[in-house]
RNA sequence: GGGGACGUGGCGCAAUUGGUUAGCGCACCGGACUGUCGAUCCGGAAGUUGCGGGUUCGAACCCCGUCGUCCUCGCCA
């Protein structure tokens, strides 16, 4: 027999009643009544109160033994008096009277008081992970996310995709984020790059024939961190597929998400096929590439009304360039002046001069800059938006990118502050026709937009033909509720093509040649058209759980400065480990610990 | 790297805005208690107010610096 227990803290019933059991687990809570104790056994399943007799010759320990200790106990299982039946729980109509005691692990005081609901500072709970690990929300989370990648699993699978895995130890990769470097023993001052993600390696995969590629991802990246972007690494479900378009893609998204995000969430779900908004839409109307639909409010191009007109702060700007855009809001004109000031406040500290707005009050039109506008004018501003009493329109006036983005900050900061935001649903939608360039805001010079290994929309067509900041991309994103859930595009397959591509971004084609060797060569060989997509694993475990950071849903995440508390890294390693990898620390930062360190070469 | 918020016993917070011995809840320690379920009651211990400097008769509070955490911008093909 298991010397532990012969059953689960959550499994005993009415019906064991009379049973000699053996439980295990922490002691969660305990109720000392000098001459009764009871004491709430947690475990991973559930809880149980364990009834002490003063007459038991572990009564005395067991008064004084702290919370979070582990320990073994033997008993009937017994009826509890119904007028003491705990309905809360699913053990409450029975408990155990305690024969025997065993004890396994003394706890001392923990740093972290496991049964409240006190907030915690994250700095404690990052560096006792284990302790905030046995609460509730997190430990709920932590299993959720582990039941979301099985069903992907399950899911991809039953879809016909393979699961492969990639190599974690590659080389960097001369586009994108920031690599993590491993430096290689046998070839001084030669590196390893821990993968960005695997996309090179799943689209040889497709090269290789192998048709459906799935994978559970684990993802390295150097940048800073989010709420919804923890430092370091992360996990994608990252997949690709053969002989597809674009709408092979999403019907393949759209079937994994909606079985998750209706099998873990009771809240209501966008039914597929999900609304594709154009890249270029999507910012006009909301301001943003990653839109929060449940947010009731559009954004307006009104730069054709205000220009010409007698407000000539936006007058002047429209002539040299700029854009005005609107953003109007439902029945808030009883807010208070101070509502309106700290919003103006906020346009300046996205770096706007200023937030202008008007408000429909009856049949008149009030506002800071009423008195510039024309009557046509503001009937006109009323037309596009079917301006009605009490509502009110805001404007900022920028040039085109920075005002679509100012304009979305606004709207977004206004749906949460006006609790607009839509409860209790998730709202999806596809971000498409990405711009393939976009002028470099430094340089001037035509530059990738994202993924330059995206297929042109046209083809060598369009990259021959058209002006390349209109070429758009077979690329696309999924948008949930505002957060980016997965990045994805049809690749380019072709060479030919593949240099044309790179060309209109300023790369020769020994450029593309010396950087892009493996891909190019592996094209050479017969690559079939292919295309794919990697969802975020992290966010949409944090979306389910209706998490605010994505550290609520990850066992052993590192804090904003990308160190993980509690084991310590990045940690200072050796002279010894340092001279084998060939590598001698620059300027003031010597490591710390070893005494050997400070040994000069 | 820039901006913002915060930092007070083990944990979460307070201190009438510069004024008595820095207070409360939980946890902890001691005592009481045979039916609780966040037990209750009585008592106790626990603080260099992140750290360093400054202003002041007097600083948790104001100023300068510094460290840390979180949020955010940059960054994230």
């Amino acid at each position: 027999m298991n010397p532990y227990r012969t059953h689960t803290c959550n499994d005993l019933r009415p019906a064991h009643a009379g049973q000699t059991v053996k439980l295990s687990g922490w002691i969660f809570r305990k109720r000392d009544h000098g001459g009764i104790l009871f004491i709430d056994l947690r475990d991973h399943y559930g809880q149980t109160q364990i009834v002490v007799h003063p007459s038991r010759s572990f009564f005395e320990l067991l008064a004084r033994v702290k919370l979070e200790s582990v320990l073994t106990f033997t008993g009937p299982v017994t009826m509890r008096e119904p007028s003491t039946i705990n309905a809360e729980l699913p053990t409450g109509a029975i408990e155990v009277v305690a024969d025997e005691c065993v004890e396994q692990s003394l706890a001392e005081q923990t740093p972290l008081y496991l049964a409240g609901d006190e907030d915690i500072a994250e700095e404690v709970r990052l560096k006792y992970r284990f302790l905030d690990l046995r609460r509730a929300s997190l430990h709920q989370n932590i299993l959720l996310r582990s039941r979301v990648v099985a069903h992907l699993r399950q899911k991809m699978t039953a879809l016909g995709f393979n699961e492969f895995q990639t190599p974690i130890l590659t080389c960097s990769s001369p586009e994108g984020a920031r690599d993590y470097l491993v430096p290689s023993r046998v070839h001084p001052g030669k590196f390893y790059a821990l993968p960005q993600a695997p996309q090179l390696f799943k689209q040889l995969l497709m090269v290789a024939g192998f048709d459906r590629y799935f994978q559970i991802a684990p993802c390295f990246r150097d940048e800073d961190a989010r709420a919804d972007r923890s430092p370091g690494e992360f996990y994608q479900l990252d997949m690709e597929m053969s002989f597809v378009t674009q709408d092979d893609v999403f019907a393949v998204v759209e079937d994994v998400l909606y079985s998750t995000f209706t099998s873990f969430s009771k809240l209501a779900v966008d039914a597929p096929a999900w609304q594709r908004i154009p890249y270029h839409e999507a910012m006009l109307k909301y301001g943003s590439d990653k839109p929060d639909l449940r947010i009731p409010i559009e954004i307006r191009d009104v730069t054709d009304i205000f220009r010409g007109s007698g407000f000539n702060a936006f007058a002047g700007a429209i002539a040299a360039g700029a854009v005005v855009r609107a953003i109007p809001v439902r029945a808030i004109k009883s807010q208070p002046r101070s509502f309106f000031d700290k919003l103006v406040e906020h346009a300046k500290s996205l770096g706007s001069k200023g937030l202008a707005y008007l408000i429909w009050d009856g049949d008149q039109v009030k506002g800071p800059i009423q008195k510039f506008m024309k009557k046509e004018e503001l009937e006109a501003l009323a037309a596009c938006a079917e301006m009605r009493d009490g509502d009110v329109m805001f404007f900022v006036c920028d040039a085109p990118g920075k005002a679509a983005k100012m304009a979305g900050d606004i709207r977004g900061k206004l749906g949460r502050d006006l609790n607009l935001i839509e409860q209790g649903v998730f709202r999806f939608c596809w971000i498409v026709d990405f711009p393939m360039y976009e002028l470099d805001p430094e340089t001037n010079a035509v530059a990738f937009s994202h993924n330059p290994f995206s297929m042109p929309q046209g083809g060598m067509e369009a990259l021959e033909k058209m002006p390349p900041l209109d070429i758009r991309a077979f690329q696309y994103d999924v948008v949930c509720n505002g957060v980016e859930l997965s990045s994805g595009a049809i690749r380019n397959h072709r060479p030919e093509i593949m240099f044309k591509a790179f060309a209109l971004a300023g790369y020769t084609q020994e450029d593309v040649e010396a950087k892009f060797s493996g891909l190019l060569n592996a094209f050479r060989y017969g690559a079939p058209p292919h295309g794919g997509i990697a969802p975020g694993v992290d966010r949409i475990v944090m979306l389910l759980a209706g998490a605010e950071n994505i550290r609520e849903v990850i066992a052993f995440p590192m804090n904003q400065k990308a160190q993980d508390l509690m084991m310590g890294a990045p940690s200072p390693v050796s002279e010894k480990q340092l001279r084998e990898l060939h590598i001698q620390i620059r300027g003031q930062s010597k490591p710390a610990a070893p005494a050997d360190a400070a040994r000069a070469p």
